[in-house]
DNA sequence: GTGAATTATCGTATATTTGCAATGAATTTT
DNA sequence: AAAATTCATTGCAAATATACGATAATTCAC
């Protein structure tokens, strides 16, 4: 690096600029951008729920990474996770799924009725 | 790493042992798992179409780094650019449009209607 | 108490994402 | 033709995501 070039280093937080539906919206659609992730959310929508041995019996991949996307599943809050030592009860928070799915009802009807009241816009 | 222990290097690719329905919803998600994105199709669906700078009019980042959300978007397929040098028009792809509202409705009816025919799933 | 079962967490390796500045390519303006 | 405009691409840095094996913590069975 030149002498006298100020390297800004870059912020790559993504949420750091944004607020509001934009963000929350954001924020349920990275947490079903991955396949597993989805296949987690369709069985326990189906099965009221689950334990983790159950996703890792379905999913191709190693139980440690299963449980990782457990917790970020959780993280988002579409999922809780109920301790029933020593297995731990998974199902979805009907509450936030309601929130989301409202959200993306409402991103993917724009389209279809483009001078609708924007209340939730950031 | 001790002698003898063969560590298998992990494949990170998502999508490796997924298909269907979950791997092209997912993959959506993914794309609209970014605020600026979110911002994005929310701006264009509302404007038929929008030139880059449009973009980077309205959005708190730096012109390269619009121009890469921009790419990830149309690589998923959600937006068409079209080249009218030096500019560049963006607008919604409708089809894929439809075919993504189409599989996050379906999949966020599942709770809804929990023993509907499911043909879509992986 | 010992051992099996269950699952989160840690450590590590690799890949991807996010961001910016700088550059280059193409067109328009002057 | 020179300069300005527009935008994708490249190069780089930091952070996050993805995956696995190993380990630790907890309960249950014996």
């Amino acid at each position: 690096m030149p002498e006298g070039n100020f390297y800004k280093k870059p912020c790559t937080n993504p949420n750091k600029n944004f607020r509001g539906a934009t963000r929350e919206l954001a924020r349920y659609a990275k947490a079903m951008g991955h396949p597993a992730r989805i296949k987690i959310l369709r069985f326990l929508s189906q099965a009221e729920f689950c334990y983790t041995g159950d996703f890792v019996e379905v999913l191709p991949m190693a139980q440690s990474t299963v449980s990782q996307h457990l917790k970020e599943l959780k993280d988002a809050g579409l999922i809780i996770a109920n301790e029933q030592p020593p297995r731990v009860k998974y199902c979805i928070n009907h509450e936030v799924w309601e929130r989301a799915k409202w959200l993306f009802y409402e991103f993917f009807d724009m389209l279809d009725k483009p001078d609708q009241d924007r209340t939730t816009e950031q």
